[in-house]
DNA sequence: CGAATTTGACCACAT
DNA sequence: TATGTGGTCAAATTC
């Protein structure tokens, strides 16, 4: 099967090709005469999910962390088997980017969510005539409005953009979310494109939602961050394991690039926490950031949390070395464990790095 | 004037 | 190493 390689891009579409092609087109012509939702959604359930099952045969492994959002699995789950991702419209996108006219194929215009800081992004494939040829979904969400978020905008105005402090404190709550949303609405997206001359009478439209944004997604400085953190904890290891109580030189040099590699590792989380809006809430007992109102979950990725407590242990081991070293005193404790530990959890960091989904398209 | 789109440059990744 | 491609950035443009 050809789909093996039309597969690699990020957002996981499938290209269109074969049979499935020839059932889409039927499908969309049955959705442009006539509107009978039921058929629709069966016909559509159906070939999603051989989409999804020609997919995973064609390709068994991804190049990248891909999950797959209509797998078998997925699909056949109950409480999520409501169709929902495919009119997953009705959210407001911006265009960031635009990739044309190759050869003779169409253009393909990137969106992303305007909800501040979300992930949520759109493929919409064009033809050169400018119909629709594909639709691809990658990221989440994070927020559970689907529509008018507008004004859970205005209340959550995140005064980012007003000067706000950098973490507002704010008392806590129960992260519980009850979300009954069934309001299957199949929406277009708005977008309001700036007209070109010629527009197909199709329904496209220029829609006006009314957006605000803050979002940039930059992963050169992570790479930084990540790269120099990394190492400077190698460094100090090395140094760590080259200072004697004869030399506490190097015990000193390897606390303090153990000290800076720290000092990176928290710039690390701290900027990325500022990118992704989070607050400091307390639960219970201990205080920690959190993640803006829709979603109530815990900031910052396990590998990260790891990443951070090697690291200070690193500190406080080096200091320590280094304490007794000066007193002309061998061998206070076994260290050098932490730093591989630090290590892998960093490289299970950044493996975890992005993860994508979905995939629709017709015409 | 500010925000959204356009559009070529740019970057990571694959071949 | 060179080139191609999918995806993103950001300055300029448009509304
Ligand atoms: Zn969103």
């Amino acid at each position: 099967m050809e789909s093996h390689e039309h597969l690699n891009n990020n957002f996981g579409a499938v290209n269109s090709s074969g049979t499935i092609m020839e059932n889409w087109k039927r499908l969309c012509a049955m959705l442009q005469n006539s509107n009978e939702p039921p058929v629709v959604v069966g016909d559509l359930q159906r070939i999603m999910q051989e989409e999804s099952i020609e997919s995973k045969q064609g390709a068994p492994r991804l190049k990248k962390n891909f999950c797959q959002v209509y797998s078998s699995t997925k699909m056949t789950g109950a409480a999520e088997s409501k169709l929902v991702p495919i009119s997953e419209d009705g959210y407001s996108w911006r265009k960031y980017g635009q990739k044309g006219e190759k050869g003779n194929e169409g253009s393909t215009s990137y969106y992303m969510c305007t909800y501040p800081y979300c992930k949520r992004k759109k493929k919409v494939g064009r033809s050169l005539d400018g119909q629709i040829t594909q639709v691809a979904y990658k990221g989440t969400h994070n927020h559970e409005e689907r529509k008018d978020m507008n004004q859970s905008l205005s209340r959550s105005v995140w005064e980012l953009r007003g000067g706000a402090p950098l973490l507002s404190i704010t008392p806590d709550v129960l992260p519980s979310i009850g979300s009954s949303v069934d309001n299957v609405d199949h929406e277009e997206p708005i977008l309001h494109e700036q007209k070109h001359d010629h527009d197909q009478p199709s329904h496209e439209n220029t829609n006006y939602g009314k957006p605000r944004q803050a979002t940039k997604t930059t992963s050169g400085t992570e790479w930084f961050f990540l790269l120099t953190s990394l190492g400077l904890e190698i460094l100090s290891a090395a140094f760590d394991q080259a200072s004697s109580p004869s030399k506490p030189h190097y015990a000193l040099f390897g606390m303090l690039l153990a000290f800076g590699a720290l000092l990176t590792c928290i710039c690390e989380l701290l900027h990325k926490g500022i990118k992704e809006g989070v607050v400091l809430r307390r639960w219970g007992m201990l205080w920690w950031f959190y993640y803006p109102p829709p979603r109530y979950t815990v900031f910052g990725t396990l590998p990260d949390i790891y990443g951070l407590a090697g690291g200070i242990s690193q500190c406080v081991c080096s200091t320590i070395q280094y304490i007794y070293f000066c007193r002309r005193v061998n061998n206070p404790i076994k260290i050098s464990l932490w730093p591989t530990i630090f290590l892998i959890c960093l490289a299970a960091s950044r493996l975890n790095g992005n993860r994508n989904e979905t995939l629709v398209h017709y015409d």
